[in-house]
DNA sequence: CGCATACTTGACGTCATTCAAACCGTGTGG
DNA sequence: CCACACGGTTTGAATGACGTCAAGTATGCG
């Protein structure tokens, strides 16, 4: 299936909103868009001459596995997230959707070319990079000093700031995206002792549960004050 | 002081690598070489219009606070890394020379004409970011669900990895670029933990301590089996 | 020499894991 | 319709790893 731009609703956040749309077009001309159910993997580690690809909706996780096969997920994608390691010549983690998802593909030949071809697009994707970077960063400063409920508390406050529409203020409602064991594996925790903290975390009034999945963010400073980021 | 490529130790393995000669040699007129006593700070989080940076010789380390003001170590910058966020407003962490450095350094304005002007630099930068961004993810990993253990003996297998001249066989011996603090601190462990299981670690033959930094790899088989880490 | 800094070692407490059992919503087959 | 199995989740009690607190040992430097 060929790219339909002109549609995409990530058209003015993606890496490619900086090229001119004579050069948007010559790109998609070279992409593909593909879909992804919930569960199917876009990548598995080890795989050779790995594509990448721009997430334009639903969302994935970027998981590594341990010698014992515990799954340890690293990142999270969400929409205008791009996703491919264009310099390695096998992938060392696997891509896979947590919901549905519809991503724009790109041969390892195709963005080799468009890199050459197009230097604003060389530069947005450095900068996602950085950007990524960062996270990630941020994500090793949550998992190695903070507790349990510190971290827990980090993972609702994103996901909060993620469901919402608005770029600074949070969702005061939301549906995980996640399973527990899939939190406890981002966080570094087990199962158990997430569905406690969240357990804590409702009993001392920072949040509701409702069903297995929505969340209601009673005390949202609560829960930033818990995580001990800066604001923005 | 003026750069001085042509006797650059690490001019054919950093970025500007990459340049052609003569626009090596432009570059090189709009940056300033500047030497850190060990200890010294590059940036300090918040700092404005930061720099970038290329570092020469020495090694850095990135580091965040906490509103406590606990450390936390996010990455080592060994010679020929590249430093700086350059499309952030202000720097997010402290960079501190770990020994005595010498950097190339470029002020914001021109290193985004250079980004501009050369995009081979810039392609060269974002493998450089990927790259960075694929080692925190690492970090990640074993600090999400590894022992102490476990995080203690990958760390020392990467000292040792870095302290070799050769790309893919580890040195037996080497100093420890960092104190037990800063260990503890990379690690999300304490001192003491640190301290206790470099002892274990010795007591079960794995290494041999000479003097507080010395480290000899007894059996380097056994920590690389600990750190649970792929062979390359 | 005396002080400072880094490191080591021990006793004890805390928090997350582990193991185990029960719970709940959903789908399946009798 | 009910019985039942199954995945995801909750909850409890016991264990153990790492942190905390507190002393004690080098090593270096004025």
């Amino acid at each position: 299936m060929n790219l339909a731009c002109a549609t995409c609703p990530v058209r003015d956040s993606a890496a490619c909103a900086v090229l001119e749309p004579e050069e948007r077009e010559a790109l998609a001309r070279s992409g593909r868009t593909r879909h992804l159910k919930r569960g199917e993997m876009l990548f598995a580690a080890g795989d050779q001459q790995t594509a990448c690809a721009t997430l334009v909706s639903g969302a994935l996780k970027i998981s590594a596995h341990d010698i014992d096969g515990n799954e340890q997920i690293l990142a999270l994608v969400h929409p205008a997230g791009f996703i491919g390691e264009m310099f390695s010549p096998f992938a060392s983690h696997d891509v896979v959707a947590l919901t549905d998802s519809t991503l724009c593909t790109f041969g390892r030949k195709d963005i080799e070319q468009a890199l050459e071809d197009y230097p604003a697009l060389t530069r947005a994707l450095l900068r996602r990079s950085q950007e990524d970077l960062h996270a990630t960063r941020s994500m090793l400063e949550m998992t190695a000093h903070g507790s349990a409920e510190t971290r827990l508390a980090a993972l609702l406050h994103d996901f909060a700031q993620a469901a919402s529409t608005s770029p600074c203020h949070p969702a005061d409602r939301f549906e995980l995206p996640l399973t527990r064991g899939e939190m406890a594996n981002m966080l570094g925790l087990t199962i158990e002792t997430v569905s406690r903290k969240l357990g804590e975390l409702e009993e001392m009034g920072a949040i509701k549960r409702t069903g297995k999945r929505g969340i209601e963010m009673l005390d949202p400073a609560h829960l930033q004050a818990l995580s001990g980021r800066e604001v923005l």
